[in-house]
RNA sequence: CGGAGUGUGGCUCAGCCUGGUAGAGCACCUCGUUCGGGACGAGGGGGUCGCAGGUUCAAAUCCUGCCACUCCGACCA
């Protein structure tokens, strides 16, 4: 992309309304633009961060077996007084009318209507397992939405729900998406760590968010120092076997991790001194089981191997993508700007034309570009008549993790200088050798 | 929902107390000179001062109501 023909409205100043380091960014990088309270336009750049989160999310989800389908964002009450929702989820939730006055709604969530389709479908207890997910914009009427995208009215969200003949069954559906996230946000640069959460009326502990560390966080958590150097199960990951699953599971959550919501001082105090985390937390993901909370007053039942009906055992997954593209830039930015993990940036390399129109420069840029598009590199091409001053702070706040500065200082000797943006380091090469350093890269690391 | 604030050009803000022709910096347009860490000169365009009512010869400024947005607290991917 030719920076001169691109969608890219950076601010200089920072607008007041931003107070986190996150929606601060997002709004100078020309990445959203505020609409309302807590909605947000996804300008080009943006979009291109929130795609990319939403397809590693994607990805792992169908690795762990899930199916993904799309349900829509307007939803009819009726469903939702079936399972007694309606009256009890109070004004968060967007009531509309009709022009037939009829009430819909604005969905915050899917659980009714996932219930819904599986029941119309779905008879033999053959037909389990089944988990179905959808990536789709949701809106809770908040009291009070801040933080930019952190904590908007309007959100994207990865929600899964899971279908299972009974309790055995379903804890190895929870066991799936459990590792399927730890997976998930570890592509995004991110560490997670999974901390017990309030359980359904079930009860049980088959609750869990999934909270990764950053001084801005909004909650105050704690944990143990030793889930900083956990693995991450890789990518051969055997999703059907029950009990490696669960060994993955209990390993993760061996430790002590919780929220300040369920923190129990004692128990933290007899960690030793150096394994004492506490920090700020975001919360990325949140998983939980709640068995037939739905299946049972929605009639959603299959029949059993002995002919009798028995109504499923549920759970449902959520990710927030837009949340997590604002996570992500709190997790990883500094003075300049933003530092984006490769896997998620919206563009993994940017030409900066020093000196535009320069008879060596222009061409040495051409070419560079050229060949960087030809290896499928997204590459955006700084060829605007900017000083080089206002290149490199461009380059910085949007965060492009390799920047490739063509100079005539360099081009006399043949070379460029190349930059990466996450930790700083500048290396003096051949162009060839640029576009091979780059493409040859590794990605998902900050 | 309780508390505290803010609305003046695209952005950051001054002007309001003490009413009298709407300002600055950045951004934008034109020309020229520049070009390795947010350039310089000259010229130029752009604002129903959130909305409605009131007071006044006269309202961005004073009064009343409304709306929007932000921040702090209780709730949430």
């Amino acid at each position: 992309m030719r920076l001169s023909r691109y969608f890219l409205p950076l601010m200089r100043e920072t607008p007041k309304e931003a107070e986190i380091a996150s929606h601060r960014l997002m709004l100078r990088a020309g990445m959203i633009r505020q609409e309302a309270a807590g909605i947000y336009a996804f300008l080009p750049l943006g979009f291109r961060v929130l795609q990319k989160v939403c397809a590693i999310v994607r990805e792992e989800q169908d690795r762990s077996g899930a199916v993904e389908l799309l349900m829509p964002t307007i939803q009819s009450a009726d469903l939702w007084r079936e399972s007694g929702r309606y009256e009890a989820y109070g004004k968060e939730m967007l009531r509309i009318k009709d022009r037939h006055e009829r009430d819909m709604l604005y969905g915050p969530t899917n659980e009714e209507m996932i219930t819904e389709i599986f029941r119309s479908y779905v008879r033999s207890y053959k037909d389990l397992p089944l988990n179905l997910y959808h990536i789709q914009w949701k809106f809770r009427d908040e009291v009070r939405p801040r933080f930019g995208l952190m904590r908007g009215r309007e959100f994207l969200m990865k929600d899964a729900y899971s279908f299972d003949l009974d309790f055995e069954g379903a804890k190895h559906a929870y066991n799936r998406m459990f590792v399927a996230y730890l997976r998930t946000f570890a592509r995004l640069g991110l560490r997670s760590i999974p901390m017990v959460a309030e359980s359904g009326p079930i009860g049980g502990n088959l609750s869990h968010e999934f909270i990764i560390l950053a001084d801005t966080g909004e909650s105050e958590v704690f944990c143990d120092r030793e889930y900083l150097s956990f693995d991450v199960p890789g990518p051969d990951v055997d999703f059907e076997h029950i009990g490696r699953l669960q060994s993955i599971v209990d390993k993760w959550t061996s430790l002590y991790a919780a929220t300040s919501e369920k923190h129990d001082a004692a128990a933290f105090e007899k960690l030793p001194a150096d394994n004492r985390v506490s920090a700020r937390g975001i919360e990325v993901g949140h998983i939980f089981y709640f068995g037939t909370k739905y299946s049972e007053p929605m009639k959603a039942v299959v029949t059993t191997q002995d002919g009798s009906e028995r109504p499923v055992h549920m759970g449902s997954y959520g990710i927030g993508p837009s949340r997590l593209v604002a996570a992500i830039i709190e997790a990883s930015h500094d003075e300049a700007g933003i530092k984006w993990p490769e896997a998620v940036a919206p563009f993994k390399a940017t030409i900066l034309n020093l000196k535009q129109g320069g008879a060596d420069t222009d061409p040495a840029c051409e070419k560079l570009y050229a060949e960087l598009i030809g290896k499928d590199i997204d590459t955006l091409y700084d060829d605007t008549d900017q000083r080089p001053g206002a290149k490199f702070a461009t380059a910085d706040l949007i965060g492009i993790p390799w920047q490739i500065l063509v100079g005539p200082r360099g081009l006399a000797e043949g070379k460029v200088e190349v930059k990466r943006r996450a930790d700083g380091t500048r290396e003096l090469m051949s162009p060839a050798d640029a576009v091979v350093r780059i493409s040859g890269s590794e990605p998902g690391t900050v």
